[in-house]
DNA sequence: AACTATTTATAAGA
DNA sequence: TTCTTATAAATAGTT
């Protein structure tokens, strides 16, 4: 619903990210108020920013208490069996069931990045070539989809712009035939077309702004969350 | 959005409600899938019909977790302020904290092998493929070496054994002179010696054993621990 | 924050 | 419920 469709994926530009979710967190609240109050339903939203800003909505029956009635039918074993009743020592068995399970999953995550091998047999480390053999298969596949994608895009830009070229040579040569005096370069100067003002300042041919869009989106080199390195994982446990 | 414009309050007739609610449900949860992953939000949405029947969106990281996250950022002071809870707080926290921790170790991993690849950008793609090619290089080097080190054991192990079976058809041969009678394929039907008693049983030369060695080695295909996938690890969790 | 051109969602009807 | 269609709403790209 907007000026053109839009890829269901992470948006990548920062800023745009930002106001689409500022746009569209007010727009799920709403609906999510609308829903509630037409059909009479018991709604209950939470939004955490990529900040870890928190956003929420909640019929009149308050969030604790739809949050309860949530538990309740859906973890319904679980309210039974333990709510205040957790002793020191069923803690004490989670937390180190937890951390057991984060050493398991670091180690395989050093595995997958060819660290720590030396504790491998021949067979775990065929095991893993052959895992990342598929992943860097599958990694590719995806990335060739992606830049498929993004060159095709490129072409659309690159036709509309050059229509749009083509239609200005062609103002610019009738007005030079109604003005037979200044302006050599014209074209450049001619009122800006309303609909790709911003391409006006660039200096070159109009398709050279595709070429720029791709540099600067090539830029910007912080690593999301997901992506983050090892180490930098590491130090998450505070 | 719809024929008519709507008022901003309960439907009285109980089947448009229902088929109301139906539709817009089904919009809201879209929308909330939506802005999750374009914005990168974690997202919980929770629904509960008049009749009450529960509908549930949630980003990826689960229900469950977002809740924690939640309560833990919503109502830590009323956990702090609380004489008993306290300790329990601490725990909750930690918890939660090693959970967040899980998330993004268990995110890393998926894409590692190459799955959940929707939401990344190009330059992840990028990021995540050198990754990998780095670690396949090193796991290649690591078994090749460990390889080696197998094959230059498994000659040495020949030698010890060439030299025993010598040493044995000397002594058979000086036997053969004090007695000429029986015994013409002695030497394999000698008491075995005890340091290799499983290659007695080999068919072929000494040397053959190595090969079987390799083979069955590349054959298991069962995963160590370290090596277990995704579903499983998820398992662990008790 | 405002402004539109467009895309989406959806109310009504079948 | 599902499909279709006319129309209201939401919103992407811009200013």
């Amino acid at each position: 619903m907007g000026r053109g469709r839009v890829q269901l994926k992470r948006i990548e530009n920062k800023i745009s990210r930002q106001v689409t979710f500022s746009k569209r967190r007010t727009g799920l609240l709403k609906k999510a108020h609308e829903i509630s109050v037409l059909c009479d339903a018991d709604v209950a939203l939470i939004v955490f920013s990529t900040k870890g800003k928190l956003f929420e909505y909640s019929t009149h029956s308050s969030m604790e208490t739809i949050l309860e009635r949530y538990e309740r039918y859906s973890y319904a074993e679980k309210l039974l069996t333990a709510p205040e009743t957790e002793t020191q020592a069923s803690w004490t068995l989670e937390s180190s069931k937890l951390k057991a399970k984060i050493e398991v999953l670091e180690k395989n995550i050093r595995h997958y990045v060819g660290e720590d091998l030396e504790q491998l047999s021949l067979r775990e480390l065929q095991n893993v070539e052959q895992q990342l053999e598929t992943a860097l298969k599958r990694i590719r596949t995806k990335k060739n989809q992606v830049m498929h994608e993004s060159i095709s895009e490129l072409h659309k830009k690159e036709r509309a712009l050059q229509e749009r070229n083509n239609s200005l040579s062609k103002k610019l040569k009738e007005n030079e035939k109604n003005n037979t005096s200044e302006q050599q370069d014209g074209m450049l100067q001619l009122p800006q077309p309303h609909s790709f003002p911003s391409l006006a300042n660039s200096s070159g041919p109009f398709i050279g702004a595709a070429m720029r869009d791709e540099e600067s989106a090539a830029q910007g080199q912080h690593a999301s969350a997901s992506m983050m390195p090892l180490w930098m994982i590491r130090h998450i446990n505070q």
